[in-house]
RNA sequence: GCGUUCGUAGCUCAACUGGAUAGAGCGCCUGACUUCGGAUCAGGAGGUUGAGGGUUCAAAUCCUUCCGGGCGCACCA
């Protein structure tokens, strides 16, 4: 339980018991109270809105009720210290040095997981799933790195989580991924020229590829694409699978399951799962409407399965087969989907690229239905990553195959980097990336500025000849704290705050938002020493003040469990 | 046309499921290095939150109508 949920609750429950002496008839609202940190100016520890949000409800003057409750509280918390009423009836409070000495002996208690809340979901987090026809791509990086970081975010609190990616090793792309290499492999061991023709990849990988394939399987026959088609198509696939796995690796992110579309046909897993959508009464077989927007040369007016998709807000029903019968890849992903909620999980998440938008409202009316309701998906969509390079953009051809590998960034940029700039935004908004800053060991670097923090942090703890993990005792006789102190000291009771909201949306970029604000506050708690003898930490190789060695030791945890959140490297020396 | 998403300082973005005087970084201007590591710090200027209307003690946030940008709109994957 962190700061924050403790005291509130111990409010509610004194107003709860005191609710006649308050002249408080309707307490419904109490969900809407919170307890927060006040802005910057206002210098208090903790804020609540309790008296606004009841007085509404029970139509009284929310100052008089904010003064009666602060008696309230003063009287029986004893870690609040002092409380004032202020603006249209905020409550902000001061904790006492018990409620402040106990709060920090509370977080060197529990240390790594400080900040995390106990969970207990069973998660499915669905990310990446490029397309196995080549190496990744910058484009893939975002979505696979707020995938993997949102994982960890998760894991944080104690809930189950598997990291998957789906294999859409079905259908045409494939198909031509896999003439590509046969091509390849003619080029090798007949000596034909390769065309490149508009459906076939042109990437110098497939031919890497294919002399990788040649090399385990001498005698493997193509003389005819249709028979070598499916041996060469399970070789193609782990070539590049291997390919894809190794650009992951280097990225720090481990998936926990593969999941082939192939073994989804090959598994009969889509009959099934459309038959249990017949049985709900949500399939029909139809004629679907033309698309409304551009016309489209192929469209055909065939009579076909049907999800009726609409029945849960969609724009329109979904077809379920094509022209020729065979299912669509809409329905592949409903029969994985219906897989997923077989293995017993309560969330499902999909990180999409901001091209998939559309795709959104089908397939969460598939779960929907196929669940009775009862599971939740949730999608996140992650916007483009704008490519900068020498203060201009960097366009990528994929069909030209000049695209910008996760190998050619690695070149550049370490993990770390890539880690926390594709974080550094908000999912939903486009990011520019600029090769250049990303470069940079600057402050204009913010994956630098919060490693340096923790690098000072350690030279410090070096030169007192201690450990990061050594208990710190706090002398709560002489326990004082300056000013600078006191802000960082609310901005580490903010961490379980961050954490916490998060995850609730599932917005990971918080925290790299969050480590910078708490880098810049030591930083300039640090820098204080230069300006004033007496702000310095250490004097003839001793430690001042035990009050500052205890929040240094504050500041290092809570970097340390954000950037683990973040998966990037905390470097005792840079 | 429909759906979706965004619009906040010159630029790039925050703002904790409606809170107090809307915050950072870059850029610009001023200052601090015989340094407890300057990969840093201190200070300054910079805003009608795209526009109008509504909901309420309180709106960047919710509703509504416009305006503008992105993405998507096959039975492809």
């Amino acid at each position: 339980m962190n700061i924050f949920e403790n005291y509130l609750s111990q409010i509610i429950k004194l107003i709860k018991l005191n609710k006649d002496v308050l002249k408080l008839q309707n307490l419904d609202n109490l969900k809407n109270v919170n307890l927060e940190v006040p802005p910057a100016h206002i210098n208090f520890d903790l804020s609540t809105n309790i008296s606004l949000v009841l007085s509404k409800a029970n139509k009284i003057n929310p100052n008089n009720l904010a003064n009666n409750i602060k008696d309230l509280l003063l009287d029986k918390i004893t870690h609040f210290d002092k409380i004032e009423v202020a603006g249209p009836g905020f409550l902000n409070i001061k904790l006492s040095k018990e409620g402040i000495i106990s709060n920090i002996n509370d977080i060197f208690k529990n240390r790594d997981v400080y900040g995390s809340k106990k969970s207990n979901e069973k998660y499915n987090i669905e990310f990446v799933s490029a397309n196995p026809t080549g190496p990744m791509h910058v484009g893939h990086c975002r979505g696979a790195i707020f995938g993997d970081v949102l994982s960890n975010l998760l894991l944080f609190n104690g809930n189950d989580v598997v990291k998957e990616y789906y294999i859409n090793d079905y259908g045409n792309q494939i198909k031509n991924f896999v003439e590509s290499v046969y091509l390849r492999l003619r080029e090798i061991k007949f000596k034909e020229k390769f065309v490149a023709k508009e459906h076939l990849y042109p990437g110098n990988y497939i031919k890497d590829i294919a002399s990788k394939i040649i090399k385990k399987n001498e005698n493997i026959k193509i003389n005819n694409f249709k028979d070598s088609f499916e041996k060469l198509k399970e070789l193609s696939l782990e070539g590049s699978m291997l390919l894809i796995k190794n650009d992951l690796k280097q990225l720090g992110i481990v998936h926990d399951n593969f999941f082939s579309e192939t073994n989804l046909v090959k598994k009969d897993l889509v009959n099934k799962a459309v038959k249990e959508l017949q049985s709900k009464n949500y399939v029909e077989k139809g004629y679907l409407d033309p698309p409304k927007g551009e016309l489209t040369k192929d469209w055909k007016k065939i009579k076909r399965l049907i999800f009726k998709s609409t029945t849960f807000g969609d724009d329109t029903d979904r077809a379920l087969q094509k022209n020729d019968g065979t299912w669509t890849y809409f329905a592949n992903d409903v029969a994985y989907h219906s897989d997923k909620i077989n293995r017993k999980f309560n969330k499902l998440i999909n990180i999409l690229g901001a091209d998939h938008t559309g795709y959104i409202k089908r397939i969460s009316a598939a779960v929907t239905a196929l669940s009775d309701k009862k599971v939740e998906l949730n999608c996140k969509v992650c916007q483009l990553v704008k490519l900068y390079k020498d203060g201009k953009p960097f366009k990528m051809s994929k069909r030209a195959g000049d695209f910008i590998s996760v190998q050619d960034l690695l070149k550049e940029v370490n993990k770390d980097s890539i880690r926390f700039m594709m974080l550094s935004r908000s999912n939903d908004v486009e990011l520019d990336f600029d090769f250049d800053k990303v470069k940079e060991k600057t402050k204009d670097n913010p994956v630098y500025y919060v490693q340096y923090a923790y690098a000072r942090i350690n030279s410090i703890i070096k030169t007192l000849d201690k450990n990061l993990s050594d208990n710190i005792i706090i002398n709560s006789e002489s326990f004082n704290l300056n000013e600078y102190e006191k802000k960082i000291l609310r901005k580490i009771f903010e961490w379980p705050k961050i954490v916490e909201s998060a995850s609730y949306k599932f917005e990971p970029h918080k925290i790299p938002f969050y480590l910078y604000e708490l880098s810049t506050l030591f930083h300039s708690y640090w820098s204080k020493g230069n300006e004033d003898e007496n702000f310095k930490f250490i004097e003839k190789g001793k430690i001042k003040r035990s009050e500052s060695l205890s929040f240094i030791y504050l500041i290092a945890i809570v970097i340390k469990n954000g950037m683990k959140i973040l998966g990037v490297s905390t470097p005792e020396k840079m």
